[in-house]
DNA sequence: CTTTGTGCAAACGATTTGCAGGATG
DNA sequence: CATCCTGCAAATCGTTTGCACAAAG
């Protein structure tokens, strides 16, 4: 992976034929560092923790056009929450029913499709496989109610 | 399958302590006859075709209480949209890029974890592929633009 | 008769939009 | 210097809530 490389951010963004804001840059640059899958709304509360760097709109605004760039993915595993991802590379996700973290399994993992043919006439270009229960924490927890 | 008869809707709603309402009913007999995945919204639309039969919240309440009581669940593809199944044993799903249509994919044409031991620690209670790509329709379509 | 569900309208949270000013390439 | 981005506040969308009335068991 290793990531967090300024120029390297820069030259992502630019080789998508994107404008290099500070707003976009701190953007992508925290996505890049966080290993969760941050909502908008805690990335825009991250960014202007220290002080003032962007705004809710921006950050928004932002995340649409790195997804269409082809730099951020989306995961949706809750209702009513979007969740994003600067991992676009193909991979699996676990989501713990007890603390709703989720954390990545490696596409490796599985090979659903390679052994399966699916339905005449879909194209697949994609698929994900998302895996529910519990993580090590809270299945300790719940063991002796 | 076999679905739609009254009497076994009334049992199925019983048998979970539901109290059988005609909007419950309504609701619940709607998604069992609907092949797509409908969201709250056109459940709602679509019992008050013909004439009033249910209000906005209430269909929302019936779905929440249908799927606490496991009689239906819900399906999320995408953003911002919480769609609905009355078909609750496991299966898998696919959804078209172009017209956004959701079908079903029976469970047997994938054995994901059966073969591959997950990360340890993470206790597995369900798994899920989605896949996405184009429908028939939509592949013939965008062939020659 | 007790409990639970319904309808309405207002409240809510997340996301989008319109527009004027500002920064980027 | 033309284009695209940002910030703000208002608008919008889907969903939830509070409460009085009605219906189910």
């Amino acid at each position: 992976m290793m990531p967090a490389n300024p120029e390297q951010i820069i030259q992502s963004l630019k080789s998508r034929g994107l404008r290099v804001t500070p707003q976009r840059f701190a953007v992508y640059a925290n996505l890049l560092a966080r290993a969760d899958h941050p909502t908008a709304e805690q990335i825009f509360l991250e960014l202007n923790q220290q002080a003032p760097q962007s705004s809710q709109a921006t950050v928004y605004s932002a995340l649409q056009t790195l997804r269409q760039a082809g730099l951020v993915r989306e995961v949706l595993l809750e209702e009513g929450v979007c969740r994003y991802d600067a991992k676009v590379e193909p991979h699996h996700h676990f989501r713990c029913r007890g603390c709703g973290q989720i954390s990545d399994i490696a596409w490796e993992t599985f090979h659903c499709l390679e052994t399966a043919p699916l339905a005449p006439g879909l194209t697949i270009e994609s698929y994900e496989v998302i895996v529910r229960g519990l993580c090590d924490a809270c299945a300790g927890e719940s063991e002796t109610p």
